[in-house]
DNA sequence: CTGAAAGCGCTAACAA
DNA sequence: TTGTTAGCGCTTTCAG
């Protein structure tokens, strides 16, 4: 159980441990001979590197952290498979935090990965401000991309989808389908994702004269509960617009569900959009119109950018890349 | 950008490193005025332990290693949010890696996890016997408990549900609601759940004296689209019985909405079960019968067996533990 | 092409 | 109570 060492694979090659180091690594002149009597000794003792010391001397770990907001939200859960899957072609590690959309929780997670080292942090922050220190004290430590969401007055890299764009294609097919009096559902404004697609659904909504219902926004949180609340709301109040348009597919997915329990037809009386496209949009009752990100592109980007970044040395030198994706419109049978 | 050092510290404060590293840490006796001295000098220079060389040094990372079969199946997702829970308490961190359903890649992902240094691994094979040989491998190198699933042939801690148990809960709910034709719609035995779950399913269908229907049992996989084309099958084959068994929600998720395609009413017509109950079995139309797995519970065990390995330093001493924990079911719609 | 030796940042013996 | 020192396992000059 004890681990092998260098030493030992030195011992029973007969060379030098600086030797086998060269061998192993491939870097570093090793005569072919060598060489092999290096490699065999190694596998026959099973050895395998310690990468806590080579972390240690190289002072870099190919290891690529990563904090997402909340882990049971599926569209960061394929967030993070497009950006393992983006570290993987360059032999990179990922080290998955959650911060259960808890900035102190939040802050530990980074604080912890800035003392394990890590080359990169990339990070979809909880909130926007109360996010924004954490994430400023990382990002002086370290290369930073902010992924999706971006804090409050810090000017780190930041990949995401542009999310005007978005609500214009929302609005726009809405608009086209006959709707007038549109409604936004949306989580509270704590963070840019909420903001940038309520200014953008607001900006549109005036843009092509759409009328606002009453109880026109609706703000809770990134949650199914949530959208069966705020759709009970609009009931109670009898202030049901001809369309929602929901900040994300969880909210969307509450208020189809609500619909159900109400006896609203969905798109019949009522249409609503998602956001995200999440694997379970295109399932629920009716199947739902959303908006897909892209997250492979995304998470490509914010890998480059972070590789980008550990050349340089320094993030403060070059001015930060804000890079806003274009997203689309995947039409279901939530909308006519 | 430079990292802060002990020894940067230890100069401010006019100490040596060895009183630096006794204060900060709180073990070994340091006198309060030093201790003072030391804390504010580290505070004013921002100064963070290197868990790298705190590593190297201990022998000890206070990182547990995770490996999921799939991160996108919601199931994983919660046992990965309920081991986390479980390792905060003891203030130690997850590493966690998805071997994408990929025995290859579990492998190289267990072996990085080892080079790591993680004080432990949990592990959820991908493969019975694929998974079998990375399994042992790491298991002789660190504690290791396996989850949910476990490798054929090797003895290593286990933490899961009761299979044979659950089936028993969903057949006799399935019986007493007047079903006599049975199926089940699984994936291939190619993991521990799929074998267990199975053969728990014919156990009890033989004991009730139920009948299984003309394609009785159809293997594929964990997927939404296997449970359509499963449902598909049956349809086409005109063989479709009273009830339907699936090993998982996913599958069950997708032959509901194939029955929504094939007008086939649920549960009137036929009844479908699920398993594992993921958020999203309560959302879809008709809600899902399911097994809720007690996911906390497993966790707490799985780090608690853990911790108990670390203590006695390998595990080959003790006899390897097989904790079955109870499932529960949760009747929704889908049943009657 | 190979070996000796230093040192990454930290902690635990051991001395003082 | 504090300082000195050795060393965790690895890589990398620098000599040979």
């Amino acid at each position: 159980m004890q681990r092998v060492t260098i030493a030992e694979v030195a011992a029973r090659a007969g060379v030098s441990t600086a030797t086998v180091s060269r061998a192993l690594s491939g870097r570093g002149p090793v005569s072919p001979e060598v060489n092999d009597r290096v490699r065999t000794a190694a596998s026959e003792l099973g050895y395998q590197v310690n990468s806590i010391a080579r972390a240690l001397r190289n002072s870099r770990t190919d290891t690529v952290g990563m904090v997402v907001p909340n882990i049971g939200n599926p569209f960061f859960t394929s967030l993070v498979q497009s950006v393992e899957h983006a570290l993987e072609r360059e032999g990179r590690d990922l080290f998955l935090c959650d911060a259960r959309s808890t900035p102190a929780l939040e802050a530990r997670r980074l604080r912890s990965l800035v003392a394990r080292n890590v080359d990169g942090i990339i990070v979809s922050p909880t909130h926007g401000a109360e996010s924004a220190a954490a994430v400023a004290a990382t990002a002086a430590a370290l290369p930073l991309v902010q992924l999706d969401r971006f804090v409050d007055g810090t000017s780190t890299d930041w990949v995401g989808v542009d999310d005007i764009a978005a609500m214009r294609l929302v609005l726009d097919h809405l608009h086209a389908s006959g709707a007038h009096t549109v409604a936004f559902v949306g989580s509270q404004e704590t963070n840019s994702s909420s903001e940038q697609r309520l200014s953008g659904f607001r900006q549109r909504v005036g843009e092509l004269g759409m009328t606002l219902g009453r109880h026109g926004v609706l703000l809770g949180e990134f949650s199914i509960e949530w959208g069966e609340s705020a759709l009970t709301q609009l009931v109670r109040a009898d202030a049901l617009p001809d369309a929602l348009v929901c900040s994300d597919d969880l909210i969307a997915l509450g208020v189809t569900r609500a619909c159900r329990a109400h006896h609203i037809d969905v798109p019949g009386r009522l249409q609503v959009t998602g956001f995200d496209d999440i694997d379970f949009a295109g399932l629920s009752e009716p199947a739902l119109t959303t908006v897909a990100q892209p997250t492979d592109q995304i998470a490509a980007e914010a890998v480059r950018l972070l590789a980008a970044a550990s050349q340089t040395g320094s993030t403060t030198t070059r001015a930060a890349a804000h890079i806003a994706l274009t997203p689309s419109l995947v039409v279901r049978a939530s909308t006519r």
